[in-house]
DNA sequence: CGCTTGCTTGGAGCGCACTCCAAGGTTTTA
DNA sequence: TAAAACCTTGGAGTGCGCTCCAAGCAAGCG
């Protein structure tokens, strides 16, 4: 059998979030040949930086139409969907080039790679705990400049 | 009335985390005095971006010896305390400049202040909820790796 | 006294993640 | 068919947050 990388993200595209322009739909399995500049509409990055991506290996290797041109696929969105979620962690591009290889790699390096996803779901949950650290403190300060707040309002008012 | 600025973070100093090796302990206010290396000790930042904190105005004004060394006060821990705890959030320094800057020019900003610290309020919740998608992934992704890990198990035990 | 250690400064350098440019080929629209 | 819009490449440039360097001053010690 063969480990699947992609685990399509039926739910993600278009729906979801509420901050951004809503982004355009994907088209289904099979009709899924896009440029690069609907890439560009359908994941907010930049032509040059999916360009870039490609260079530095972050990418899978990406058809090109007859004339030379780059045409995505729904696997490729996928991909995009996971780099940019890992980006938001805080991980190093050369980090997510690492797992890029180990995918590329094939099979055999099935152990490597779920120790790999283990390790960065904890950095996840330690960077989610510090930002509640944080919350906590921002909390703290703002009931005091809430107190605050009253207290000059009063002292205007005596 | 004043509105402080450094809520004194008795508690965080030297026993909470459970990462990083045990930093020294604080000295009680009035015997605070304390060089540039034992901030380093206390902090974890480096020298040089202590310094560098200071020319970019991200620090208040900072005590100096009678032959000009920096003698750091409980007060600049706080600070630095807080100034840790926005980086971890993503907040670029520019901003934790502007922030320091209204602190520094008095109470006439206190409604400012407050508009800040909410609006970062926010974007901490923002960025919690988009970690917390991230390791929804994570974890789809690690179940499907244990599941083709059996997978493969049982195709080498057949 | 010389030696080591620690602190001072302005300014230069670095690594990361893009971001853009120039020069040219392709595709679409009018 | 001509113009406008879009795509290609290698390489150079940018902004951020440090990070380091050189040269010099000050204190403690045998």
């Amino acid at each position: 059998m063969t480990v699947m990388e992609t685990t399509s993200a039926t739910s993600t595209a278009s729906g979801g979030g509420c901050a951004g322009p809503p982004r355009k739909p994907r088209r289904p399995d099979g009709q899924d040949r896009y440029t690069i500049s609907e890439v560009v509409d359908l994941t907010g990055l930049t032509a040059h930086t999916l360009r870039w991506y490609e260079r530095i290996g972050l990418m899978p290797h990406i058809d090109r139409s007859h004339t030379g041109q780059r045409r995505y696929r729904n696997r490729d969105l996928d991909w995009l969907d996971l780099v940019g979620k890992l980006r938001l962690t805080g991980m190093p591009v050369a980090d997510m080039v690492r797992y890029a290889e180990l995918v590329r790699e094939g099979d055999h390096t099935y152990t490597e790679r779920f120790e790999l996803l283990k390790a960065t779901r904890q950095d996840v949950l330690t960077r989610i705990a510090e930002l509640q650290d944080t919350l906590d403190v921002l909390d703290r300060k703002i009931d005091f400049y809430a107190d605050a707040g009253q207290a000059l309002a009063s002292e205007r008012a005596s």
